[in-house]
Formats: C-alpha cells, sequence, structure tokens
DNA sequence: TTAATGTCTCTAGCTACTGTAGCTTCAAGA
DNA sequence: TCTTGAAGCTACAGTAGCTAGAGACATTAA
C-alpha cells in the first residue's frame, strides 16, 4: 500500500491534486490507516496515471470521467471512448490552427520592431489596430494564456 | 459618447467583460451619465480594441496592463513592448510544438480504435500505459483545455 | 404612457488546481 | 523510549478570466 505522496511520485502528481480529484470524485475514497491517513493499492496507481495522461492529452475532467466510467465497464462496444477522443482530436486542431496563425502574426510584430521609441513601435501599433494584421486571426480565445 | 453596450458592440467585446476590466484597473473608470450609466469616449474605444486584440494574440491581461502603461509613454524605447511580445511568442512556439504531439498520439489512438469492446480499445489502453505513447509529450499542460 | 430593452450593483460560479494555517501521525535515530 | 523532522490531515482562500443571475433603475421607440 501507498502512502499519497508515494503515490503522488509514482504517477507524477501532485498531493493536492490527488486530494482534490478524490474531493470532486474523480477517484474513489481512498482507504484509511489507523491514523487516518488515504492509502493505496495498486489499482489506485493506474488509474491516477491514466488520469494523468489523459489530461496530458488535454482532455478535461469531465471527459476522463466518462473515460473511466467507460474503462469500468469494459465489455460495452467502444464507441464511445472513441467519440470523446475524436472531439478531443477536432478541439486540439483548431487550437493548433489559432495558435499558428497567432505565431505568424507575433513574428511579424517582433520582425517589424526596429527598436526605436515606442511611438513607431510595431508591436503596440498592431495591437491597436486589427487592420493592420496580417492573418485573420477569429474572434474568441476560449483558452487561458498562462 | 457610447453606452457601454455600443462599446462592446463597436470593440467586440461582452458587456460584463468591459465591467471586469474596469474593475480590476486595466480600464479606467468611465464617466458617468445623469442616470449613472457609463459613457465612453473614442479614446476608451481604442483603448478597449487593443486590449481585445492583445488578448486574441493569447496576452495576459498583465502583459497588457504593462503593454498599455508602455503606451501611456510613447518616448521611451520600444525594447520592452518587444520583450513582451517575445516572450509571448516563445510562450505559442511550447504551446504548439506540444499540441502537434498530441495531436499525433490522439491520431495514432483514434486509427487504432477497432471499433470492438472496450476490453480491447486503445484509446483507454494508451490513455492508462504511458509507455504505448508514440510521442513524448511532456509532463505539464499548463493550460486550461477548454 | 407603456413596453421593451439596456444598464446598474452585487454575488456566486466556472476549471483545475495551488497555497496556507494549524494541527496530527509516522518513521528513524540517539 | 524519546525526540525530531518529514509527511500527512482538514479547511479555507486564492489564482485567471471571465460568465450568469437577481433585482432595481434608466432610456428609448411606438
Amino acid at each position: 500500500m501507498l502512502t499519497i505522496g508515494k503515490l503522488g511520485q509514482a504517477a507524477g502528481v501532485k498531493v493536492p491534486t490527488i486530494r482534490y480529484y478524490e474531493q470532486i470524485g474523480l477517484l474513489p475514497e481512498a482507504e484509511r490507516s489507523g491514523g487516518n491517513q488515504r492509502l493505496y493499492c495498486r489499482k489506485a496507481l493506474d488509474r491516477l496515471t491514466f488520469v494523468r495522461h489523459a489530461r496530458e492529452l488535454g482532455f478535461t475532467l469531465d471527459a476522463i470521467r466518462d473515460l473511466l466510467s467507460l474503462s469500468d465497464h469494459p465489455d460495452q462496444p467502444c464507441a464511445a471512448a472513441d467519440a470523446i477522443a475524436k472531439t478531443q482530436l477536432a478541439e486540439i486542431e483548431k487550437r493548433l490552427a489559432r495558435l499558428s496563425s497567432l505565431k505568424v502574426e507575433l513574428t511579424r510584430m517582433v520582425a517589424q520592431c526596429a527598436g526605436g521609441s515606442i511611438a513607431d513601435c510595431r508591436v503596440i501599433e498592431v495591437l491597436g489596430d486589427h487592420s493592420l494584421c496580417a492573418a485573420d486571426h477569429g474572434h474568441r480565445e476560449g483558452e487561458g494564456a498562462s
């Protein structure tokens, strides 16, 4: 049996994140030791690894919840899991296209900055006037820019 | 003078978002009409357009705050604005690389799903076992998957 | 005048965590 | 056996960047 710290290390997930996952019901409530500490078995590690991996691939926690419940019933046809992955793929393709055009735009902005004063800095100029844009980057970002 | 609704339409920003920007000090407090409604002039529209455009390009509100204060002092050298844009560009390139490898992975996953039952669905299998991954997608996502 | 629309403030909620405070438990060494 | 330090516990607050809703007031067109 693993403590929460060991589990986190093994799965590559931070301890508060594991507790958070339990809190929101993504992971089942853990067994407890005599001193009220969480204890995890191999299966819990598999499940957490699954979650981390899916997060890395960009799945939302809701999608992961669905995938987990699917994998808990392995006799059903896998169309549902496939659909979730496909949705995710479409989403990623959209983001890729968007980011590519942003990159073009920023590259152009940076290249045009002649190193003068702000009064003639193209970076600020382009940001103030959409019509100076070369690329047509859409209207809403929809993702946090971290 | 524009009401908040007209301003929002003109700049392509939702009304609550404008109030939010004012609340966090990104936009100055607006003038008020006799009936306590916000009124905006042309300059406010420029500023809001700048903000929206920068948000679309993935700048954080903090970075935008910096850019705005730079553009308020147009006699300084533009190195700072340039640096912000470059940081942003590097960030976008990282995200692009990451998303590309995610796309490869998901495409592979979806292609391998043979349409059978979940017991042998590669989507779930790949998510449960990192060693099955073709691409080396890093450790942390750092962006909300919307 | 009336109805519809717009605006006001305030509060709470969203995602996916992260950090803090103040306490308890555990394992290893003296 | 005692001590010490790391790791664990709960509970709550905070992060970004908004979005949604309630209930009241303002404006405008018919």
